[in-house]
DNA sequence: TATTTGACCAAGA
DNA sequence: ATCTTGGCCAAAT
């Protein structure tokens, strides 16, 4: 296929339809690994001088998801948050990456947390 | 240019 | 634990 050999950076930054906040939030968003999810909000102080309803929005609008892992962002007190394509879908890729979903929460959530250096 | 909308967040009248 | 409120900010209208 095609438009597989093409590292998800590159995509990303070669996308003229995105906007380029969602450029910047996207390619951020590749640090955040397998097995690991980071909330809106510290995303949002990731990026600089952007607010956690903006990340929400933006990463809404992901056109290249799960491959932007978009299904990884989840709200700062361990509940899901929302996902385009599904909130079942958003649980169903969490889950085989190894996070679980009890009851509406992320299981260990602080300790799967991903943290920005 | 102004207003409205949302996959949010922190604090608590 | 749940709800409200004020704040937040990019996009769409």
């Amino acid at each position: 296929m095609a438009g597989q050999r093409e590292r998800p950076e590159q995509k990303i930054a070669n996308d003229r339809s995105l906007t380029a906040y969602q450029r910047r939030c996207y390619a951020l968003l590749l640090n955040v690994p397998s097995g690991k999810v980071v909330s809106y909000g510290d995303l949002a102080k990731a990026l600089k001088n952007t607010g956690a309803r903006a990340v929400g929005r933006c990463v809404g609008a992901n056109p290249y998801a799960p491959e932007v892992p978009c299904h990884r962002v989840v709200r700062s007190d361990g509940k899901l948050g929302g996902y385009s394509g599904g909130i079942n879908k958003k649980i169903k890729l969490l889950r085989s990456e190894g996070i679980e979903v009890k009851g509406g929460q992320i299981d260990g959530f602080q300790e799967k947390r991903h943290r920005f250096n």
